[in-house]
DNA sequence: AGAATCACG
DNA sequence: ACGTACGTGATTCTG
């Protein structure tokens, strides 16, 4: 029989390091399982053993080895990623009926010693798997060792048997020992003879067989003078190494050797661990199927709840509840309700609409502890029918966000699969149709049983889950009250100029159609102008315009390269100006005339919770973060949006350099708070310091390089792109970064610490305990890997400041509400809180909104917003 | 559905 | 040597 001993420790060590990061849904790193497997995988395939045995060490302080004072000092811990994994580890080898080996105080070393010897006595065959040279003393009688090794990333396997050993190495096996007390190992803490190193324990084994044959012959001629002495000083030392390099094949093991049981592997176990660590791939070649893989989503049973009155009793009952998971839909045309193993279903249509309002009030008036997926659309349908959402005390989908924020997305079914192992049946509870009584209603009741049941699984495990990564604050602090106020920004909208708007589309449109046939006449033909493959055709083939770059598909064709060949041909600066225009035509008038609510004439956003991997937050339908700025035309795009009335105002504040505060404050660098707190400048205070010459000094260029650093340095700079931003060459670029970072020595400390530490940890965090995982910087691929660092660099400035801007929201809107105001917050720009204000209000308004902006987090280099009030956002710049 | 482009911080 | 900024969303064309 063949009986396969792997070295649990030393392979899961060598995947830890070897195996790029990787970590599921929860954060949990799982790259050295996954290493683990995958040698595991291989050499089974390669070696079909009968039987296999995975040995670790115990984590003990009672291994003989101890007794020695260098050993001791010497011996690293395992890092927690790595111990993170160990457990998981362990669980899947179970799963896969492999026997697994254990025992106090003895390393995984002695263990395969000692089970190697037995299966060799019993006449099994043994091939020891280990990433450890030590172990190859083991080779002879029966036993060979795959030595597994990683180089270059590659992992490679050597076979030694008795043979292969004596041509690499001269000697035989078990003499392996003996050099080791000679020469000692300093990979092990192995002292050996001092001033003894490998050529001469060579030598000395060659001539004498063992270190006692040489201890017995010290006087032979054949020894040295100087190693002699060597020798003599060190005998004890040799003796110790010697104890310390032999591996103890006598193990007390009560492991049954002889009749090791042939492998069983639990199948649903296997299929939800390999689910739990995301490992698709695994699953697939081991041929498992979830069939008999039970989800981990408790039954529960659904129940229709069809009048006032035993909808009443049933919310009465839930105030006593610790926790009611609910799913309430944005049209609130139905409730679910989980309490125990029961689910609650109500039917709008059931009931009459007084009674429906009298219930979603009770409901929702904060007595009920209440815990929902994605809150915020329901939380804004009830703030419209003036209802205030109160009692939500958790958000199953933000959780999951906040727990890693770099999925593509958390909805419910999305998130179950995940956390619970679970398909969600299809459940819209917005369609009409599952909720009329003509309907599927009995299906519908169904799907929301396994829905509200997948809440509470997933809420089960996240909640805890927060805690544990220390994201409590995070949550339950800035996420959750900012959802409620999102809600309420959404739902108020901001007002716009309809009129206005569509004059100025005629506007564009009128100048769109000269610069088209302009286009054309250039161009000889028509074409499509959109069309960046046809347009290319034109330009670069039809009219010869020396191409510059490419992509993908043809020739490239955006502003960068248009503007150098802007001189070439007069068809050029019509194309640029026809893209311009028809952007704003596109996206910008025709976009927004598309949503403006027939309600109330207004512009109605949605900002995302839960999309940005940094933190801030983002805006679709129409998104209006992005509304042009930066040339004077587009700008113009902000006359149309305005107060409601001709008694109300927009105020608009924002923070002055909040990313680069931040990073003076996270990176401590004095110079850069000092630039901060003296109220210069930024830019020109950095060009004074770089440059050496007085502030006032300072010209144009100097600034506009400066600026253009202190950009890059928040992005995670390379010369590279510093050079073609600024339009120097890359080794200037470099000199200039370097002189830069000389100036802010604490920003550089910086950047090199959060690069080392976001290696070591997997991942970065924010001032807040933001957290976002970092598996790119385990990247063999240089541009991965550089990625991950500029991310690392990038994520906790970007991320501080969106926190930042979310604590002072939640703080606005609350000091509003505690004031008695009437002026509301309506649109966040990244830095930027806009509110809209009765004009009575105006100065007051200001002045709390700059007050709470600026107090939001109190940072060594301080916070600073400016606010101007205006009837349209574009006068309130 | 993905690529290209361009709007914002 | 490697080939580069960080984070988004909407529109349009194309296969």
């Amino acid at each position: 029989m063949k009986i396969m001993v792997i070295d649990g420790n030393s392979i899961l060590n060598r995947a830890f390091y070897g195996v790029r990061q990787l970590s599921n849904h929860e954060g949990m790193p799982t790259n050295a399982v996954y290493g683990f497997l995958a040698t595991l995988f291989k050499l089974q395939d390669d070696e079909k053993p009968d039987r296999t045995v995975v040995c670790f060490d115990v984590k003990e302080k009672t291994f003989r080895h101890l007794k020695f004072d260098s050993y001791k000092a010497t011996r690293k811990g395992m890092p927690d990623e790595l111990a993170a994994q160990l457990p998981v580890t362990k669980q899947v080898l179970d799963a896969m009926g492999l026997t697994r080996c254990e025992l106090a105080g003895y390393e995984a070393d002695d263990l395969i010693g000692t089970i190697s010897r037995r299966a060799n006595e019993h006449g099994d065959s043994c091939v020891v798997v280990t990433g450890d040279r030590d172990s190859l003393q083991l080779v002879g009688g029966g036993t060979t060792v795959r030595l597994v090794s990683t180089k270059m990333g590659q992992t490679t396997y050597e076979t030694y048997d008795t043979a292969t050993f004596r041509e690499k190495y001269g000697f035989d096996p078990i003499h392996l020992i003996d050099l080791k007390a000679l020469m000692g190992d300093s990979s092990d803490n192995i002292p050996g003879v001092p001033g003894i190193g490998e050529k001469t324990a060579m030598q000395l084994l060659h001539d004498f067989g063992t270190v006692e044959g040489v201890y017995q012959h010290l006087d032979d001629p054949k020894i040295k003078k100087g190693a002699r002495a060597k020798l003599e000083a060190g005998e004890q030392s040799a003796k110790d190494s010697y104890w310390l390099a032999t591996i103890d094949r006598n193990a007390p093991l009560e492991l049954d050797v002889e009749n090791l049981p042939a492998p069983h592997m639990d199948e649903d176990a296997l299929y939800d661990l390999l689910t739990r660590l995301e490992f698709k791939n695994f699953i697939k070649r081991l041929g498992l199927s979830g069939e008999h893989a039970a989800p981990r989503l408790p039954a529960v049973k659904p129940q229709r709840i069809g009048t006032a009155a035993a909808a009443f009793a049933l919310l009465d009952g839930l105030t006593a509840a610790d926790r009611v998971f609910t799913l309430v839909p944005e049209t609130l045309g139905a409730l679910c309700l989980l309490d125990g193993d029961t689910a609650s279903v109500l039917f709008a249509d059931d009931f009459a609409p007084e009674d429906w309002d009298a219930i979603l009030r009770r409901l929702f008036d904060g007595s009920i502890p209440l815990v929902l997926h994605d809150a915020k659309p329901a939380a804004a349908a009830l703030i419209e029918r003036g209802i205030p959402p109160e009692g939500i005390g958790f958000d199953t989908c933000i959780a999951a966000y906040l727990i890693d924020p770099t999925q593509s997305g958390y909805d419910l079914p999305r998130v179950a699969l995940a956390y619970c192992n679970t398909e969600l049946p299809a459940l819209d509870l917005d369609d009409p149709a599952a909720v009329s009584p003509l309907g599927g209603q009995e299906q519908t009741m169904k799907a929301c049983a396994q829905h509200v049941s997948a809440v509470r699984a997933i809420y089960t495990e996240a909640a805890d889950k927060i805690e544990q990564l220390g994201m409590r604050k995070l949550y339950y602090e800035i996420e959750l009250p900012l959802m409620r106020v999102l809600a309420e920004m959404e739902t108020l909208g901001c007002a716009v100029a309809p009129d206005e708007l569509r004059a100025f589309g005629d506007k564009l449109d009128a100048r769109i159609r000269v610069l088209v046939d302009q286009i054309y006449e250039d161009a000889g033909g028509e074409f499509n102008i959109n069309s960046t493959r046809q347009l290319g055709e034109v330009l670069f083939e039809k009219l010869g315009l020396p191409a510059q770059k490419k992509t993908k598909t043809g020739y490239s064709t955006n502003v960068e390269v248009l503007e150098k060949l802007a001189g070439l041909h007069p068809i050029i600066p019509a194309i640029l100006e026809y893209r311009q225009l028809t952007k704003l035509k596109s996206t910008y008038v025709e976009g927004l005339l598309k949503v403006i609510s027939p309600k109330d004439g207004r512009i109605h956003t949605h900002f995302q919770q839960t999309v940005t991997a940094t933190g801030r937050l983002s805006s679709t339908d129409p998104n209006l973060q992005n509304i042009p700025v930066r040339t004077e035309l587009g700008r113009e795009m902000r006359r149309m949006f305005v107060a409601r009335d001709d008694d109300h105002v927009l105020i608009d504040a924002d923070y002055s350099q909040i990313e680069l505060r931040v990073l003076a404050h996270i990176s401590q660098d004095e110079h850069m708070i000092e630039a901060f707190r003296s109220g210069k400048d930024i830019h020109a205070a950095t060009a004074a310091k770089v440059y050496h010459v007085p502030i006032e000094e300072v010209t144009p260029q100097m600034r506009s390089s400066c600026k253009a650093v202190n950009f890059g340095i928040v992005y995670g700079i390379s010369d590279f792109s510093l050079a073609q931003d600024i339009g120097v060459t890359r080794k200037e670029a470099a000199e200039f970064i370097r002189t830069y970072l000389a100036t802010y020595p604490g920003v550089k400390k910086y950047m090199d610490d959060i690069k080392a530490a976001a290696k070591e940890q997997g991942y970065v965090t924010t001032l807040f305990g933001r957290r976002r995982a970092l598996p790119e910087l385990q990247s063999r691929n240089f541009n991965i890997r550089s990625f991950g660092e500029r991310v690392a660099m990038n994520t906790p400035i970007q991320g501080t400041a969106a926190d930042i801007i979310k604590i002072a929201m939640v703080r606005v809107r609350d000091r509003l509400l505690r004031e008695g105001l009437e002026s509301r917050l309506i649109l966040q720009v990244h830095d930027e809180l806009i509110l809209e204000a009765p004009k009575s209000e105006q100065e007051t308004a200001m002045h709390l909104l700059k007050e709470e902006m600026e107090a939001a987090f109190p940072m060594d280099a301080p916070l600073v917003a400016e606010a101007k009030a205006g009837h349209s956002w574009y006068e309130t710049k």
